[in-house]
RNA sequence: GGCGACGUACCCAAGUGGUUAAGGGGGAGGUCUGCAAAACCUCUAUUCAGCGGUUCGAUCCCGCUCGUCGCCUCCA
């Protein structure tokens, strides 16, 4: 079976052949660090790590790069507004994001490159279009690239140069350009805006520059993925492919992958529309990390995805059914013998859960999949149809896939002594038939994050997140 | 105006040219149970925006209409 995935150049799904055989590299537009991150910004991350995980579930090696951005107009902008530098405001920004990844289970790239160390990549490349002659100079020392001089433009994203709706507000830098439709690869410096002395004169990076510079110093002139969010297709990108392939000759990336808005509300999320939701406010609604991270990986990264209180409602409900389930498993005790169709029902799930993520990260199947399982296990633990070893068998193959899902509990070896004396005091009531006294010390517990449950096994327990 | 995506039950959301249209949530009833919780069982779309067409047969293919959203400007 071969993973395919959908590239965006291409406009349809291609099976992945890396191009160096069993390492995948990935670069994915990162944030840029002016304010917190949105979880609409979390989903196209958390979709690039979904893709990561999966394809390091599948046994290839992969290597990870996700930008962050410190330098453009709005980290100035805050920067001036709070009269700090703007290495104070990327770096706040930079540790809250860095802080949400953990929260949100997302695994952490493995270079993540920040424009501001990477400014004589960015200009080595400026000099090579220069060079070339596809990137001039203005009187303000800024710098342009020439799209007349790339003939592919605006493949990407399906766009004709020609038709190209040209906007009403040139900034004021700008009116040098040759063409209204150029792009900048370097600002000319400005007196109240940070600058670099290089090679190529004072100033600092355009948007695009530092993406195609920083991709291809860590992953090399031509590399597997980039991944992003669909807004990301044009300009962004487009503008990436045309420095990058001008500057280099060869083909810049293998597979676009751009992932669909979130919406709320009906429309994208978006803080120019003012309709987006934090990861921080989300958590302090009594919304478990997990339930957030399923709610924003839970409908095929190519689709809008709603979200909101029922959205999140759901996902949390879920996340409980999927925790009760390795609680019991955890719990089950039985002298029978093993279930000699429990194997069956493994295999079939693997095989419906790969399947459906070989097909362009399809995860609503793969989540079908895990949760049909879930309830065929729930069934057998009533029928008391496994044996214990199969039981601890279970755990172990639900928590493979989640390797890929990143949404099961962390495991417990044992609860805190004051705990688990409490959860002890509660079993021997119910021993003792006293039932007065476990019911107030199952509220005392529920009142501590801990949830008991009584079953023909005995009592068992469970985090309430 | 140009380009593109989508419209499936109460909500979210898969899917296939033809057997019972996944899964999650919610709702109703039942079983189990000291209670609670969890779990399990049954039910909750004769129907896939609307209208035409192709076909023996379409939710799935084609066309049109309506609706929603996105990109074309900063944006995940």
């Amino acid at each position: 079976m071969t993973i395919q995935l959908h590239d965006t150049m291409a406009g349809a799904a291609r099976e992945l052949m890396p191009l160096e055989p069993g390492n995948v590299r990935i670069y994915s537009c990162g944030p840029t660090v002016y304010g917190p991150a949105h979880v609409g910004n979390f989903r196209s991350f958390l979709f690039a790590d979904l893709l990561v995980r999966y394809l390091r579930y599948r046994g290839l090696r992969v290597t990870w790069v996700m930008n962050i951005t410190d330098v453009d107009d709005k980290i100035i902008k805050g920067a001036r507004a709070e009269g700090v530098t703007i290495g104070e405001i990327s770096e706040r920004y930079r540790e809250g994001f860095l802080a949400d990844i953990k929260t949100l289970g997302m695994t952490v790239p493995d270079v993540m490159p920040r424009a501001t160390e990477h400014i004589p990549q960015m200009v080595e490349l400026i000099g090579k279009l220069l060079e070339r002659g596809n990137a001039y100079r203005t009187d303000d020392g800024s710098i342009f690239f020439r799209i007349a001089s790339w003939p592919a433009y605006g493949r990407l994203a399906r766009i004709d140069p020609e038709g190209m709706r040209v906007g009403e507000r040139v900034e004021a830098d700008e009116y040098g350009k040759d063409d209204v439709r150029d792009f900048a690869v370097w600002k000319g410096p400005k007196p109240d805006e940070p600058s670099w002395e290089t090679a190529i004169g004072p100033g600092r990076p355009g948007w695009h520059i530092e993406c195609s510079a920083m991709s291809m110093a860590y992953l090399g002139p031509s590399f597997d993925i980039h991944t992003g969010g669909i807004d990301l297709v044009f300009p962004h990108h487009q503008d990436e492919i045309a420095q990058s392939e001008a500057a280099t000759g060869k083909t810049f990336v293998a597979y676009w992958l751009h992932c669909a808005h979130l919406q709320m509300g009906g429309q994208k999320m978006a803080k120019s529309t003012g309709n987006i939701a934090r990861v921080g406010e989300v958590l302090g609604r009594g919304i478990s990390p997990r339930a957030l991270r399923l709610a924003l990986i839970s409908a095929h990264y190519r689709m809008a995805l709603s979200f909101g209180d029922d959205s999140l409602q759901a996902a949390s409900s879920a996340i409980d059914r999927l925790d009760a389930l390795l609680a019991a498993l955890a719990a089950y005790v039985s002298d029978g013998p093993d279930d000699a169709t429990l194997s069956t029902l493994l295999d079939g799930t693997r095989r419906a859960f790969e399947t459906a993520l070989d097909d362009d990260l399809n995860i609503s199947p793969a989540l079908a999949a895990v949760f049909e399982l879930v309830r065929e296990l729930n069934r057998r633990i009533d029928a008391r149809a496994l044996s214990t070893s199969d039981a601890r068998h279970a755990i172990g193959f639900v928590r493979d896939l989640d390797r890929v899902l990143g949404i099961a509990p962390v495991v417990v070896e044992s609860l805190a002594p004051d705990l688990q004396k409490l959860v002890d005091e509660r079993a021997a009531a119910r021993t003792a038939r006293d039932f007065a006294a476990s019911d107030r010390l199952r509220t005392v517990l529920a009142e501590r994050g801990i949830l008991v449950e009584d079953t023909r096994d005995g009592q068992r327990w469970r985090r309430a997140e």
